[in-house]
DNA sequence: TGAACAAACCGTAACGGTTCAGAAGCCGAT
DNA sequence: ATCGGCTTCTGAACCGTTACGGTTTGTTCA
């Protein structure tokens, strides 16, 4: 848009009082202490204010001199269809908005520039402290974050000295999926996962970069079902994992497919997330599998559609996680000691899990 | 977080330079200008800033001096559930985040308070231009953002007087799709909206209130349907209209209970949005109403649920929608006309649409 | 030898506010 | 008459930076 300029040079709170005739402490009260000065100034003030055009306080030179930018940046991934196509992401994103609301702040999105390594745009956002938001734990923007004397809270990553975190146990809960399979009897399982890394590697993962996976949710669910198998007597070198670098249902399907393809034995397909899942639930039907009859189907994050689906899930409180990231944050004022949200989180058992079919259904039928 | 603080005072450019024995030019110069400076000179500066947790020169300080925020603020309903539950309201979201990306410049989302008319929010929020999206077109923030002397861009909403606007053709789309019904022979139709005013009404609309509607894409599509109706010999004050305050799917089937147990004769439910056409569709099944032999059942926006249900609807960009939004804005540099984009909108005839029952096929099966 | 010019660095003046310690004026109480 | 206490308004300092138009220093070349 392009409304007239009503004056070459807009108006200032210096130049209001210069027309008014009285000091510049006097119009900003006239906007910011109403009771400071006599009703019939303030109304005299604020009309010359209309007359010339002037908006109000510059909130940036306000900001300067308060030492309050009334806002909170959130740095998300590089991966912005993610962060807006994944109901998961979504959910922390309205939680998070919904704490700047009630606190009347504003919620600033701060670009990751993907590729280059322009870090700038964390430097030039006019913030009074970070949400960190599902970013690889090497990316540089993070550490440019760190850098800033602003409060952090970093959402769904590793700890890090000193800065507050919220998170659901990615542990426990990935524990516990991986039993209910163990209990249900199935030993030939496929994983598929998101991107563990910022290279892109949409094929099988090796041991290796599943360990060094840089994405920590990731790389925790991964540790928490290796291990869990590996007790059940499992060899987790054995199990394939699928990695695909976006995330959505057509990769996720994808995914299933590449593993299907290469191992058609697998009884459960485990997903790291419900997006995936939902994929791998598309791919079974394609193949005219049954589910959960001849394959087992899980997820992760609980999700709407993923409820609707019926789909074996972990739940966790995502709007939950943005609003206690959000009111951690606001509330970080003075406090000493970081501090660590930890979100429960629920199994929920669909009707995509069952036990495996023996050999012999396998061939002759049930 | 925590991290604790190196000094009492936090380091300045100044103090940096006094440090260092240099003018402060030349510490700002090392940061913005590195070709200004010798090399080795920068270096013993970036050195000394690492040194006293100098963390780069202030974000605010420099916005108030270059007089760019670096960032965009984004105007929303004040209803955020909508805004993000709602995948063509995320969509459009989406899309401006990209236009943003690209441009390095943040989105500043800006609370819009929900009843208290505080529109400080607005005022304090230091960008360098607006987005508007989705608000009522009385809305105090709105009137806020108006005065602030920085480029607008508006989406969805009536035109304002020398102001950037970015739509869809809302009126010709509905007509073709009204079209669409009056072709395949339907005259006893009903609709459901999405909430027409700041105030709530869950229940039947007068025609008064459709008119007077105060978001403008709500009465753009209703005023469209009424005229495409009446031209078809179809009394509009006769068509029952059903208002829903909240936007979800279950308030779509709600509403399309309340409506079909008021007009059990209708023979299309037109919905003035996918998310309630959904919840219609829901319904329908709940009763024993086949779509689209015994109810006709239309949406709007082409969501991806929509299309996977088979919904007729109108398709519109809403990606797109976002991004043309943004490079509207970021490209406002002293352009001299508002310039007004009007998005392509496309009808999506589905399994959704059928030829009404006659009324012997109601009675007597077809 | 000195004029011309580039490279490196600097001083000052904004940028547009908020804040705090008073000053001025007025009033009623002592 | 003095004093204290209120209300109303002011002056000057400060927030941390960058833009602008210099000055200084060193090199090159006629």
């Amino acid at each position: 848009m392009n409304r007239p300029m009503r004056t070459r040079r807009q108006a200032t709170l210096a130049s209001l009082a210069a027309e008014l005739g009285v000091s510049r402490t006097t119009v900003s009260n006239a906007y910011n202490r109403p009771d400071q000065l006599s009703p019939e100034l303030r109304k005299r003030v604020l009309e010359t204010a209309r007359r010339l055009g002037y908006p109000g306080p510059d909130p940036v030179a306000r900001s300067l001199r308060t030492r309050k930018a009334g806002a909170v940046g959130l740095l998300l991934t590089e991966n912005l269809s993610y962060a807006f196509r994944d109901p998961a992401a979504v959910g922390v994103l309205e939680g998070l908005a919904l704490a700047c609301e009630d606190a009347g702040v504003g919620l600033h999105l701060v670009p990751a520039s993907p590729g280059r390594e322009d870090v700038a745009a964390v430097h030039r956002a006019g913030v009074d402290g970070f949400v960190v938001y599902s970013v690889p734990d090497d990316d540089p923007h993070l550490a440019a974050v760190l850098q800033r004397p602003v409060p952090t809270v970093i959402v769904d990553q590793p700890e890090v000295e000193g800065v507050d975190r919220v998170g659901p146990d990615d542990e426990a809960a990935t524990v516990s999926l991986a039993n209910h399979l163990v209990g249900l009897g199935h030993r030939q399982v496929g994983v598929l996962c998101m991107r563990l890394a910022r290279d892109r590697n949409d094929d099988f993962v090796p041991m290796s970069r599943q360990q060094e996976a840089h994405y920590h949710v990731q790389r925790t669910r991964l540790a928490a079902l290796a291990r869990t198998f590996e007790a059940a007597g499992v060899a987790w070198e054995s199990v394939p994992v699928v990695e695909r670098f976006e995330h959505n249902v057509d990769d996720g399907a994808s995914a299933a497919r590449q593993l299907l393809d290469a191992y058609p034995r697998v009884t459960a397909l485990i997903c790291t997330s419900d997006i995936l899942a939902l994929g791998a639930l598309a791919e079974a039907g394609r193949r005219g599998l049954r589910v959960p009859a001849d394959l087992t189907i899980t997820g992760f994050d609980g999700i709407a559609e993923a409820t609707r689906a019926g789909l074996t899930t972990v739940h966790q409180p995502v709007l939950e996680k943005g609003k206690s990231a959000g009111r951690l944050l606001l509330g970080a004022a003075d406090r000493v000691a970081p501090k660590v949200i930890t979100l429960p989180t629920e199994l929920r058992v669909g009707t995509t899990s069952a036990p495996p079919r023996t050999a012999e259904e396998r061939w002759f039928g049930p």
